[in-house]
DNA sequence: GGTTTGACCATAA
DNA sequence: CTTATGGCCAAAC
């Protein structure tokens, strides 16, 4: 038996995938992308993916926590950019720091269209 | 090759 | 509300 490994090679190219899809003034979370590649467990490989992330083109900002918010441990300057760019495109933040995801949330049922690689 | 760490999540108290 | 605990998986040390 080989090892079961959950993630798969590409996995972060998929990450990036999905979250480049996600349209300005809309989130997703770190558990939502993992599901939709197939195993919520990963929920931290996602970040970890966007961690070594350096693509421009990857909205990174619009992924945030379950809990709606911005969740950077170590660097609290990129977090307060997070959110300064989610505010510039339209997502309202709490006064909590918290993002209302029933309404931000992004469904990425609706782009059944769009080609992953 | 065991231990630590990590842009997480859910649940319990 | 906050804090603690357990789970989960892979990479880094």
């Amino acid at each position: 038996m080989e090892t079961n490994r959950v993630l798969q090679p590409g996995f972060n190219a998929q990450v990036y995938a999905l979250v480049r899809q996600v349209p300005p003034g809309q989130v997703t979370t770190y558990g939502d992308v993992a599901g939709l590649l197939g195993a919520r467990r990963v929920a931290r490989h996602v970040g970890f993916a966007l961690a070594a992330l350096t693509d421009p083109e990857v909205p990174w900002h619009r992924v945030i926590n379950a809990q709606g918010r911005v969740s950077f441990k170590g660097d609290p300057v990129r977090a307060g950019e997070q959110r300064r760019r989610l505010e510039a495109e339209g997502v309202v933040f709490d006064a909590t720091e918290r993002v209302n995801l029933s309404k931000f949330r992004w469904d990425f049922k609706n782009l059944e269209l769009l080609p992953l690689p």
